[in-house]
DNA sequence: GGTCAGCTCGTTAGCGCTAACATTCCCGCG
DNA sequence: CGCGGGAATGTTAGCGCTAACGAGCTGACC
């Protein structure tokens, strides 16, 4: 087996090496290369020179594992999530990774397979016998947030994208403004009211912004149509959409979501319906295909990412100061102009 | 302090439960508790629900830190990944992360920022310092690639969705025969060759895609035009697809991906080419949108919750018994015909 | 020159758990 | 009635690391 000219690291492969391994090589404890690790200041240059080239000789990679266990911080952060191959919480739970990243600690994911109480606070809970120094929801979702009411014990916890309105650090864009946004560019432009395609009802950010919509309508003392209710997909959007097209009093639409709208653009199209000549289109999250439909959608743009990383601050601070996170952090949405929407056309 | 009426958990908080709490209160020692956690058969009945009663009473949670110090094994599976903001990584993201759950294992993922060597290198790095029991690289890229030809050593890796040819275990959709059925489709309709805008050159995906193409072209006798060089997104094929718009001789394109196909759609429809009946497309991947373009998109369907839920599955093999895991799975790609493609127009 | 502060390092004791062995007890058997 | 053996439990020794303390050495100061 010896062949002497395997002198690197993969010869005396046994068993991983570990710190005092280390220490033997360089001439000094185990807990001096501890100390070089951990970058203390009371190691001569010399010293430290030495335990490094030991070190790399042989190897050695720290065992977080071991060091999680003593100082009971394993760095890592637990990110519980619904659906991860949606655009928004693909493009959040990213922003998480990156920030996290920089701030030296892991992400770990556990998705949901449903949204309820009990799938949430299962998920919470695994998280935490993981050992998770804190952990992100982005779930914003009625049961779910009211779950977390009553899971978030002793370890850190900010929901994401939405939450309970209290209890829980909540780290969200805007969709109130978005909505009014939105619905108000609409009105601006002309329309005498604006319909809504809303998401599935049990989700806060559903509510929210049918709230931005249906209040902005009332601000203008506009009509408030009776919202339709879809589910996010493309497929909800287009069979909406259908009933709206053959609608000649619909004008404009606020849709919930980019994908929906992209389903009544489709169903618009076939019903021969003008987009933006007879009907109008708004959706919101500004997903990057947005700009490319036909025609390209105006939107309200969430900035997922920013999203991300702020609720990563605000949880990493509450982990290292122990201080409760600032609730309530809003980050602002903006209205995206493009070809979708234009002046309502001349009533009969 | 007391209030004498807080019995619950939460009452002595100073230090969260460990073993032996449990073990007094049960009137057994540590270690039959752990036997009780573990599944040991030997131990008698009315002990299991003793300890059980007192593990309930106490809110016990195990501390799998100390466990994973002890066995060796962390229970954790890391990711690394390119951009999980894509469909098809964020998809085969959570196809892991569910076959993960059920096996009982816990997904860290590691994202990339760039594309290199040394970046991936790092996040393997990293990662095995945290102690996972494995890796799952979804980065279906060259360099990368090649990075983790020089890293795979003392932890079992496996490469997702594209890979390097050998030296590493792949799991991979069959990109090939992806491009052969999609360039076959266009020419079964009567076209006398078809176009192609590629991904990246750098992406194995693009390469094998191309090679499809190119090869199904030569094999029926057809020109090969140049291929268009794209980066994935919706704006390079409208960049791209406005060239390809402009020339009556085009009438049918593989697209290397759906949102570059979209981007082509518009650029088409700018142009004033009817699809499909002037021009014909492809794309690769479909997105969940793509049933809703203007025209709804031919394309070719990649499964990527099942090669997640298979490269997991090749990795927790590889970990349990020890064996290489089998390299060089394929799963299967799937025509998807909508309204994108049509007979080739009458030429001149 | 003695003292004491401060730097550098080593020694010891766990973190909470499991593996391995030791112990006790009960049963059946010759 | 003693003894082997298995089932149920306890005891001990770490896993690899950090925290806490202690020891040796240097240098400055009175």
């Amino acid at each position: 087996m010896e062949t002497g000219e395997d002198i690197t690291v993969s010869s005396r492969r046994a068993r991983a090496p570990v710190m005092s391994d280390v220490g033997r090589l360089a001439g000094v404890s185990h807990q001096t290369v501890s100390r070089v690790i951990n970058g203390s200041p009371h190691v001569r240059p010399e010293t430290r020179t030495k335990v490094l080239a030991a070190m790399e000789e042989l190897g050695y990679r720290p065992n977080s594992v071991a060091r999680a266990l003593v100082t009971g911080r394993s760095k890592t952060l637990g990110v519980v999530s619904f659906d991860t191959t949606l655009y928004g919480p693909a493009s959040t739970l990213f922003g998480i990774e990156q920030a996290a990243h920089e701030a030296g600690y892991f992400i770990i994911v556990a998705s949901l397979k449903a949204l309820n109480r009990s799938s949430v606070t299962d998920a919470v809970e695994r998280l935490r016998r993981q050992g998770v120094d804190g952990i992100l929801v982005i779930a914003p979702h009625e049961e779910a947030g009211d779950a977390l009411l009553h899971t978030h014990a002793d370890v850190p916890l900010v929901a994401v994208e939405a939450g309970p309105d209290d209890g829980v650090a909540v780290v969200a864009v805007d969709q109130i403004a978005g909505a009014v946004s939105a619905t108000q560019h609409l009105l601006d432009l002309g329309h005498e009211t604006v319909w809504h395609i809303s998401g599935p009802p049990n989700f806060i950010e559903s509510r929210k912004r049918q709230e931005g919509w249906r209040t902005t309508l009332q601000n203008a003392g506009a009509n408030v149509p009776e919202p339709l209710v879809g589910d996010w997909s493309p497929r909800a959007g287009y069979d909406l959409g259908q009933h709206l097209s053959r609608d000649p009093k619909v004008t404009a639409v606020f849709v919930a979501n980019d994908q929906m709208a992209l389903g009544l653009l489709r169903a618009a199209n076939e019903a021969g319906r003008a987009v933006p000549g007879e009907l109008s289109v708004v959706g919101f999250d500004d997903i990057p295909e947005a700009p490319y439909f036909l025609p390209p959608l105006t939107t309200i743009r969430q900035d997922f990412n920013e999203m991300g990383t702020r609720s990563l601050r605000a949880l990493l601070h509450t982990i290292e100061t122990g201080e409760p996170p600032s609730s309530g952090t809003l980050v602002p949405a903006e209205l995206v102009i493009r070809s979708s929407t234009g002046p309502a056309p001349r009533s009969h």
